[in-house]
RNA sequence: GGGCGGAUAGCUCAGCUGGGAGAGCACAGCCCUUACAAGGCUGGGGUCACAGGUUCGAUCCCUGUUCCGCCCACCA
């Protein structure tokens, strides 16, 4: 015994600092666009610089890094470029709050200096992110970390902004948009998130002009908004009040008359009154129904940008406007509903639930508001954006996101861009107060490209965020100029990202992607679980199930973290879980490193493996695990090509744990120990350094930092790789490779019986309480010669891993008295224990077999006297089923004769 | 109002294209056997939400129901 000393448990911290710095400092990460091969690219999902690491980004980097991994070790040219997102709104929210703790206004403080505020804060906080990703083990090329407002990628914006206004993709005008009143900005449809609320059905009477006896009764929610309204719907054919279109009303608390419209789509006959109000300006229904009119209905605004109602609308009476002016609009609306009620125009109050648009990043109520703005005219981008997706150049795993994509894409409206905050990339426009007319620029201006007047000023609104994260994948290899990084790995192999962000991201990527480079961005994309409420205190808080990632990477390690998340990667859309199961996969861990100190130390000083005992000749269980460690390379090859990462891990925490570990080591011991010789120890060692050594490499991509730690410890000869630069860290070796001659079905056979065998007795044992410690006797008769060689050879493995002293086995062996009995296939064993055997345990024992055993015959009977089955299933499944049946009745037999023999 | 997903062991979750139900934790018993007590061995525990249907056969496919979650949508 000799070796390498290791602690006796696992201790990641130190490992794990140590080896990120040796991959660092040996630029492992770094690729090389003219080093050739096959390329292989992964960009990122930029995280908000805002951001703090929650389980969200540690599942999603965890998948990247795998697959960033195993593609570098199996010889591919491979990129992952990290980056952060600027994160317009986001950012700025978080430099208004830390000002706002002075009591200061960004306003105060003036655009320039507040953007120098933010990048300031960019520069001291915005790292944090990265850093955390490290700590994870991400593999990304720092070295080419990009940032969506640096010099590069803001030129790309530029370029894509310019070329799509020249195209006349992209336009601006005065529509009715989402807006914050909060942060400020309009907002694009999928930013606002809609959320139910209890809320009120006001129902107002709206006197006719010509007589205002009749009155007609509209119903609302927003009663405020009445002193906009510039009609009033009611459906054409609603015998109710058709013969009132054309005719007016007399707006209540204004002296304004309006219209009564017949409006088909925007009334619902079977709703409310029946008539609607029509506010154009402050509702966006209300404003396709104006637009539907001719002439069309006139827009009159009533709130400011802070959703507080202005102080000149028109029309309104005196009184009213002096009462509500400057009120925000919900104030108001309590207001107006009471001078209604004073007017005796208030009909009736309903309780009513209704859908509130609320902003995405602030959470304040959105109002729907009328002003200029920037837009993409998305419908041309879309139809190749579809088409890339249907004829499967773009592909999405799981397929049945697909659907979801395109729900969106075949619906999708005009992308509002513009967005009135400070932190972002400003719209390359220039206005002309000469002539009026817009300049757009790739350079700065200083003249009206029109009249060439000097009396021009830029657009101050800046661009959506999503805006420059669409051009994420080829700006930020170089593009606009046409780089080698660009001509090697665009497009990137594959996405790997969460469904909440299709529609801001991944789609807007695919349309300029196909738009700018013609070729999707990506060929795949793959989908994962997302986690709900990372930062969204309420819910976890009160479920308890927040799971903070970098207190589990304290708590456990990174590796053992990330191949919980692994073995997670299958499951649905919601994440909940428990650190219970980190902490199977911390012992995980210390088995695996527990296992390699064992191998290590049955390794002799001068121990050279042999390449040519790497064979399954040698020994039943040196041919077993090498049979089993080719079927799991391929199994494992086989699902991180089809992104079934959970399947990847379980099948290495099965092998390690469950084969290795459990028997292999164990099988391994005789041998090791010596009594056999010379030669079977060697192949030994060989064998079970070997299969260390394969299974280590295939870990590696989940569990980067234990597996470096120990290979490191491995005498260098085992560590077989064939190039210098190879050899140095287990990060830059081979992946393995089944090699399918190693897999034999016969041979997992023969050791079969000899766990079967091992297993009934340690049944009898455990059942029977034999004292571990106690040597016993076994005796087996065997159905034939064969099998009784069989087991003779391999004899030893039982002796040692059931205690046994004497083992008996023969065709003829009888059965002694006292005995307890076991049935495996092919063979009755015998424990014969004088004088300690307790009957009626045994008989119990007996009793469980046979009740177990009777059961499945039950079902099989039931299932082979059906002539259906028979006739119709397969036929392999029939024999199957009727060989096995052979098989429990013969078994069940053999019980029952054991338990007759007892008395 | 549309669409999607989930319901499997006490808990958290796997189960690929239909042929005798799995993991981790928890639980019971026996073991500090010189890799590992963060361990070993043995064992208990599920009418796979409910009701129909297709099939020789359904946890798996179809229909419906109930409960939970999500996405989309302009019901005033």
């Amino acid at each position: 015994m000799s070796g390498k000393e290791l602690p006796k448990a696992y201790e990641p911290k130190s490992v794990e600092e140590k080896w990120y710095g040796f991959w660092a400092e040996r630029n492992y990460f770094h690729a090389d666009e003219t080093a050739g091969g096959e390329p292989f690219s992964i960009v990122i999902p930029p995280p908000n610089v805002t951001g703090s690491l929650h389980i969200g980004h540690a599942l999603n980097s965890t998948l990247q890094d795998i697959l960033v991994r195993w593609m570098r070790m199996s010889g591919r040219n491979t990129l992952w470029v990290p980056g952060t997102d600027h994160a317009g709104i986001a950012t700025q929210n978080v430099v208004e709050r830390q000002l706002a703790k002075d009591n200061i206004d960004r306003h105060a403080v003036g655009r320039d200096k507040f953007v120098a505020k933010v990048w300031e804060w960019k520069k001291e906080y915005g790292g944090r992110i990265i850093n955390q990703l490290k700590r994870m083990g991400a593999s990304c090329d720092w070295e080419r970390e990009r940032f969506t407002m640096d010099e590069g990628l803001s030129r790309a914006v530029r370029e894509v902004f310019v070329t799509l206004y020249e195209e006349g993709l992209i336009y601006r005008g005065e529509r009715l948009i989402n807006w914050c009143p909060r942060c400020h900005t309009a907002l694009s449809d999928i930013e606002v998130e809609h959320e139910d609320e209890k809320g009120k059905l006001y129902h107002i009477a709206y006197p006719l002009s010509h007589d205002h006896n009749i009155r007609l009764t509209v119903a609302t929610t927003r009663p405020e908004t009445m002193l906009g309204d510039t009609a009033v719907a009611v459906h054409p054919l609603d015998p109710r009040y058709k013969d009132l279109i054309g005719k007016t009303v007399d707006l209540p608390l204004t002296n304004r008359k309006v219209p009564i419209i017949g409006d088909s789509i925007l009334v619902d006959l079977e709703f409310g009154t029946g008539a609607v109000k029509v506010t154009p300006a402050h509702d966006f229904n209300d404003y396709e129904a104006g637009q539907r009119q001719k002439p069309e209905l006139p827009r009159i605004k009533i709130l400011n940008d802070k959703a507080e109602i202005l102080p000149d609308i028109p029309d309104v009476l005196p009184e009213v406007l002096k009462q509500v002016a400057g009120r925000p609009a919900k104030k108001a609306r309590g207001m107006v509903v009471e001078l209604l009620n004073e007017q005796g125009l208030l009909i009736k109050t309903d309780e009513h639930a209704h859908a509130v648009g609320k902003c995405y990043r602030c959470k304040s109520v959105v109002e729907p508001y009328l002003s200029p703005q920037w837009f993409v005219k998305t419908g041309p981008l879309a139809g190749p954006a579809i088409k890339v997706v249907e004829d499967g150049r773009v592909q999405f795993f799981p397929k049945g996101w697909e659907n979801t994509y395109y729900d969106w894409m075949r619906n999708i409206k005009d992308w509002c861009i513009s967005r009135q905050i400070w932190w972002g990339h400003r719209i390359p426009a220039w206005f002309c107060d000469d002539c009026g007319a817009i300049t757009v620029s790739r350079t700065d201006v200083t003249t009206c490209a029109r009249c060439a007047g000097k009396n021009i000023r830029q657009e101050t609104d800046v661009l959506d965020t999503w805006f420059s994260s669409a051009l994420w994948p080829f700006s930020t290899l170089g593009w606009p100029d046409q780089t080698k990084e660009l001509a090697v790995y665009y497009p990137t192999s594959v996405l790997v990202t969460s469904f909440d962000i299709i529609f801001f991201w991944v789609a807007r990527m695919i349309m300029m992607g196909l738009h700018f480079r013609r070729e999707a961005p990506f060929r795949h994309v793959y989908i994962h679980a997302l986690v709900r409420d990372a930062e969204g205190q309420k819910m976890s808080k009160s479920k308890g199930n927040v799971i903070d990632p970098l207190v589990m990477i304290d708590q456990y390690g990174t590796d053992a973290f990330r191949f919980t998340l692994t073995a997670f990667a299958a499951q649905g859309r919601d994440i909940k879980l428990a650190p219970e199961r980190i902490e199977g996969y911390r012992n995980f861990a210390n088995k695996i490193w527990n296992a390699s100190r064992f191998v290590m130390m049955n390794l002799d000083d001068e121990f050279t493996p042999n390449s040519e005992l790497i064979t399954p000749n040698s020994s039943l269980a040196d041919g077993w695990i090498l049979s089993r460690l080719n079927s799991v390379t391929k199994d494992v090859q086989a699902a991180l090509a089809d992104y079934r990462f959970n399947d990847a891990a379980s099948a290495l925490y099965h092998f390690i744990w469950h084969e290795y570990c459990d028997w292999y080591l164990e099988l391994s011991k005789p041998a090791l120990i010596g009594d056999l010789g010379a030669a079977p120890r060697k192949a030994t060692q060989t064998v079970l350094a070997h299969v260390l050594e394969t299974a280590l490499r295939l870990m590696h991509p989940i569990m980067p930092f234990i597996t470096e730690e120990i290979w490191q410890n491995l005498p260098e000869e085992v560590r077989s790789q064939k190039s210098e630069v190879r050899k140095e860290s287990i990060m830059v070796s081979a992946y393995p490779v089944a090699d399918e001659k190693m897999i034999n079905a016969g041979i997992e056979q023969d050791m079969k019986m000899v766990m079967d065998l091992i297993l009934a007795i340690r049944n009898i044992r455990g059942e029977m309480n034999i004292a571990p410690s106690m040597q016993i006797t076994v005796i087996v008769k065997v159905e034939n010669k064969e099998l009784g060689e069989h087991l003779e050879k391999s004899g030893g493995y039982a002796k040692t891993l059931a205690r046994i002293k004497e083992l008996r086995i023969g065709v003829s062996e009888e059965k002694p008295k006292n005995t307890a009995t076991a049935v495996i296939r092919g063979a009755e064993v015998y424990v014969p224990l004088e004088g300690i055997l307790d009957l009626t345990q045994e008989r119990d024992r007996l009793q469980k077999e046979i009740a177990k055993i009777s059961k499945d015959i039950e079902v099989f009977s039931k299932k082979l006297s059906n002539k259906n089955f028979v006739d119709k299933a397969p036929k392999e499944v029939v024999e199957k089923d009727t060989a096995k049946l052979e098989e429990f009745k013969a078994k069940r037999d053999k019980l029952e004769q054991s338990l007759m023999m007892l008395g």
